[in-house]
DNA sequence: TGAATTGTTATCGT
DNA sequence: AACGATAACAATTC
């Protein structure tokens, strides 16, 4: 669920906390989260000073004083809590850290998706993503490349982040509505005016998915509050809010998709 | 009770 | 061979 408005907020909210702390320990009894394994997590950032706290994709990134970087991935349902008393007995909680400053960081995921991974190679570890699409050097021109030099519907290319890094369910949906195109629009038959729309209907979505600290549609994510800004994701049968037709749900590639049948026609315009 | 949920990876087909 | 589509998987909530 978190993706990258998600992330990019929580990482916001958490560097202060972080930065400038050395790590004091590092637990967890949860052997297939942490890679390589726990042992070698915590042997490596135990006693290190956290440098930076960053975001790549849908990866928070640590980065500590001796170069090496601890890359969190919450997938659906991860989650960073602070054990501050004020929040109750946090649940499903399934690693520590331990900041010389006595604060304990936890990482509390119900699915155990998640994933937390020690490297001494940030550029390997991250070398399978795409670009970042709020940074510069996304421009329309790097998008119609993508999207010209494959042949797949949109809407699973969007998601492939190997293609363009942070975009999930949510903000797929949304950015395809904002561009007025189908999931199901072949990639190669964008022409420029479109590719030009969906790369600023991206930008423009995530951007205001961040000003809002991101979409809290269940228990997952707290805190935002995109989702009233939604324009289809979650709204099945409920008026566009353009044109007033109900919004449809398909099924693009075993996902969840939302859209407005007459904002988003097939083949042109 | 089982359907829904998501990103990643393994596998199948073209 | 390379690419694209599809299935499986992790585990829980409602």
């Amino acid at each position: 669920m978190p993706e990258l408005p998600e992330v990019e907020t929580i990482v916001r909210q958490c560097r202060p906390r972080l930065v400038g702390r050395r790590i004091a320990a590092f637990n967890s009894a949860w052997p297939r989260g942490c890679r390589p394994s726990v042992a070698h997590v915590r042997r490596n950032i135990v006693g290190r000073l956290v440098h930076a706290v960053s975001r790549r994709g849908k990866f928070i990134v640590l980065e500590l004083d001796d170069g090496g970087h601890l890359l969190i991935h919450l997938r659906m349902s991860g989650r960073f809590e602070w054990l501050d008393g004020g929040n109750g007995r946090p649940r499903h909680v399934r690693a520590a850290w331990g900041l010389d400053d006595g604060n304990r960081l936890l990482f509390c995921d119900a699915r155990k998706f998640g994933r937390i991974t020690y490297t001494r190679d940030l550029a390997g570890a991250t070398a399978d993503l795409g670009p970042e699409p709020l940074e510069r050097c996304f421009t329309a021109a790097r998008l119609g490349h993508l999207l010209r030099h494959r042949r797949r519907q949109l809407k699973p290319l969007l998601l492939d982040q190997t293609v363009i890094a942070g975009l999930g369910n949510i903000y797929t949906d949304e950015a395809l509505f904002r561009a007025g195109l189908h999931p199901l629009t072949r990639s190669d038959t964008l022409r420029p005016a479109q590719i030009r729309r969906l790369h600023q209907a991206i930008r423009s979505v995530l951007r205001l998915a961040i000003r809002n600290h991101g979409t809290t549609l269940d228990w997952i994510y707290p805190g935002g509050w995109m989702q009233r800004r939604l324009m289809v994701y979650g709204r099945t049968g409920e008026p566009c809010r353009r044109c007033r037709t109900a919004i449809v749900a398909l099924r693009v590639g075993q996902r969840g998709t939302h859209i407005c049948p007459k904002c988003q026609r097939r083949g042109e315009e």
